[in-house]
RNA sequence: GCCCGGGUGGUGUAGUGGCCCAUCAUACGACCCUGUCACGGUCGUGACGCGGGUUCAAAUCCCGCCUCGGGCGCCA
């Protein structure tokens, strides 16, 4: 396959082996046409009844769609093909034949329900937009990553097969560890927060997260991908600055690199990315402004959370990215550090798509002794966390950090109805195969 | 976890008690067609999720199971 030229790379007046998928046949009686999609596109294959081989367009029409060919012959420029360019073949070759039943259309043609594209991922992914979505996705992680060298962080990799979970044993999909009770990790944060007080200071991760709940929703998922970010020396809007410049990143990143997989999902026209800081309303300007849109039936008061509901309708108010920060106290995690002259306020924030919350952050309580405190508060064992809390009295700086769903950012960045249109293969409350 | 709505050829659908040995599109098979680009034309093959019940009669109504989607809770 070394000389095999792709798709887009054929030029008029070259002789060239192409390589693909049979992605349509068309017999006109004595002219036919196979096109033959790669992963750079289709190129028209003219066959000629009269005046080929008859082996050779006999071996090209009894290709079923869908098969994997080579084709070599000379590339021609004609007006009358669809790319302006075809090859008049001197061999073609039945590589991988593919039964004449697929059990979806990846020409798009006629639709396949979620299920049955998940089922059948590989075929799903010929289709040009399904396939930009996770070229789209790549470049996300691309962007992401590069943006948070430029803020001087540390790429980790840390354990996701764990002994304790971060907040509690309520989530954890349970395994057995040699004989053990291990869980699957539900969040890299405690890792992070130690690595903060390591001599890397600043640090991120990209890896997968493992949720037991067993929501059944078109925004959560039971494995999902989570972008964390933790640095030592900064505080709760330190770390928003952070945020802002990783989501930013993003989609700097795809609307410079993806026009063409923007087009394949008809949205280049309106995509652009986010211009500015996002606004950062406090959890009581929050409040205020939804209860002043009047769509929710009950006032919100101080103390509740914000509903599916409360979120659509401040999202709806905002109309882009907006932080939602000094939320009260009791209801965030532990790990998360109170204001200093007000202990009713914490330093958590979270990030909205106006549609969805992307990121949840917060400024972290570094003293040994009101994080013990927490724990207990928490109706958690400090002793199962010890790993964690010691590290707490060998000089942990002041820190602070965030989580970012990835796929939720792809999700809310491609206006996607579905999550798992963002994974390759989603881990679901019923689907763990393939 | 609670609530709601679905499951009909390979795929996507129409059909809400007899008019259905089930509609349409696409795919598949055969034949015709020398410039298609969702090629066109003729003919053909192919389906009511599983189990039980109601009824003279069930794709259609009822029950259970399986399965898919959605809303909420909660979250990334």
């Amino acid at each position: 396959m070394d000389d095999r030229t792709y798709t887009a790379d054929a030029e008029p007046g070259d002789t060239v082996t192409v390589a693909g998928w049979v992605h349509e046949i068309r017999d006109l009686g004595g002219i036919a046409f196979l096109i033959l999609r790669d992963t750079t596109g289709k190129i028209q294959v003219k066959l000629e009844k009269d005046e080929m081989d008859d082996d050779l367009v006999e071996t090209a029409l009894d290709a079923h769609r869908e098969s994997v060919v080579t084709v070599t012959g000379d590339v021609e420029k004609e007006e009358r093909a669809p790319t302006g360019v075809e090859i008049t073949p001197d061999s073609v070759d039945v590589v991988a034949e593919a039964d004449p039943e697929l059990p979806l259309d990846p020409s798009g043609k006629v639709d396949a329900d979620l299920s049955t594209r998940l089922d059948n991922r590989t075929l799903d992914l010929r289709k040009d937009e399904v396939k930009a979505i996770f070229e789209i996705r790549a470049e996300v992680l691309r962007a992401v990553r590069e943006q948070f060298r430029e803020l001087g962080c540390t790429e980790i990799n840390t354990p996701k097969i764990v002994a304790t979970g971060t907040e509690g044993g309520t989530e954890l999909f349970p395994i057995t560890y040699f004989g053990e009770e291990a869980f699957m990790n539900q969040s890299p944060q405690l890792f992070k927060q130690l690595m903060v007080g390591s001599g890397l200071e600043r640090v991120f991760e990209i890896g997968p997260i493992f949720r037991a709940e067993e929501h059944n929703t078109p925004r959560h998922l039971n494995e999902a991908t989570s972008i964390d970010f933790e640095s030592a020396f900064i505080d709760h809007t330190g770390a928003m600055d952070a945020c802002e410049a990783v989501v930013q990143a993003a989609y700097e990143g795809v609307e410079e690199n993806c026009q063409e997989h923007l087009e394949a999902l008809d949205m280049a026209e309106e995509f652009s990315a986010p211009e500015g800081n996002f606004p950062r309303l406090s959890y009581e300007e929050a409040i205020e402004r939804v209860n002043a849109t009047g769509e929710l039936d009950e006032q919100l008061v101080w103390g509740d959370d914000l509903s599916t509901e409360a979120e659509h309708a401040l999202g709806e108010a905002v109309g882009e990215h907006y932080f939602v920060t000094d939320w009260p106290s009791e209801i965030k995690p532990f790990y998360i550090k109170d204001h200093d002259d007000d202990e009713e306020l914490s330093t958590g924030f979270d990030l909205m798509h106006p549609s969805l919350e992307l990121v949840s952050g917060g400024q972290r309580e570094h003293r040994y002794e009101h994080l013990i405190e927490g724990f207990e508060q928490q109706g958690l064992e400090p002793e199962a966390f010890e790993y964690y809390t010691k590290m707490f009295r060998y000089g942990m700086p002041p820190h602070a950090g965030w989580g970012l769903g990835a796929e939720r950012l792809v999700m809310t960045m491609l206006g996607l109805g579905n999550i798992r249109e963002a994974v390759l293969f989603p881990r679901d409350r019923q689907r763990l195969s393939p």
